[in-house]
DNA sequence: ATAAAATGCTACTTAATTTTAGTATTTCTT
DNA sequence: AAGAAATACTAAAATTAAGTAGCATTTTAT
């Protein structure tokens, strides 16, 4: 029960970003506040930007900035874009295709706490994380 | 959010095992039934052995069986022995190691779900999985 | 103009996970 | 005794995920 590498530096960006939701944050900033590769952080940048949580600006004083409002910005949205959606909807035994007609034990025990997860992550924005804000780094 | 592939492994061996409980499978008689890849399979079950969850016996009318009651092995101990507990409990943000003392938004919002998914985990026996059981092969 | 500081693209490298192979050993059947 | 059918051990190969490098481009400061 995990998140990818990547999945989890997504969250640490944008949940740092969220902070200061207006400011834009270079890659170099963001390495020294969050503590990822440099250069695999500019790439995540690069992919948080095409999949449109973020817009970057180049140039000299250039950088990132969200591109919609942190509160539009939903926890699973930003696991679906690295993860897949599948990687928490998906059968917890592994198969790739299952008769849903028919839910084995494994299925029926896991539902409930899957929805858990999943409502979690549908029902936080970047936003409320600023509710009990405590700095952390 | 997603539990390795070994670990979907592991709970798709057991939890078919469970389904006769006293019975003796074998790694082929298992492939035919899960579709691991048999060979895979076959260094799982030694694992599982290891673990304490299933004890083989050698030669021709060889094969595994429960170590102990089908009621007294949980789910947690399952992921547990594959992929760690670390896996399920760990940090959300993906920290090594967090001053645990100041907690962070993200982990305040987290730490519900988390527990939830463990809960669920921790009480789920193989045995449970047997109340509704439909045959899925 | 030129240099600095930033992002973007593409390819490569390294590390971790998953899969396969070879060989040895055990036990049962005949 | 020989062969079949099983597990055990170890190494290697293949695949996937994570991290690195080089170079191009954009914009600003001087
Ligand atoms: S019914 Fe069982 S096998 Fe099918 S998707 Fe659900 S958990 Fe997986
Ligand atoms: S407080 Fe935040 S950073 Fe620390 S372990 Fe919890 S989620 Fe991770």
């Amino acid at each position: 029960m995990n998140f990818s590498k990547t999945s989890k530096y997504a969250l640490r960006i944008l949940s740092h970003m969220a902070k200061d939701e207006t400011a834009q944050y270079s890659a170099q900033q963001l390495h020294e506040d969050i503590n990822i590769p440099v250069r695999y952080l500019r790439r995540l940048l690069t992919d948080l930007s095409k999949s449109g949580f973020i817009k970057s600006t180049h140039g000299r004083n250039g950088g990132f900035t969200f591109s919609r409002s942190a509160s539009q910005i939903f926890l699973s949205e930003i696991v679906d874009s690295v993860d897949g959606f599948e990687s928490i909807n998906g059968c917890i035994l592994g198969y790739d295709s299952c008769a849903f007609d028919y839910k084995c034990p494994m299925h029926v025990i896991w539902q409930e706490t899957k929805q858990k997860v999943i409502n979690t992550l549908k029902n936080t924005s970047l936003h409320d994380l600023r509710k009990n804000d405590l700095v952390f780094d």
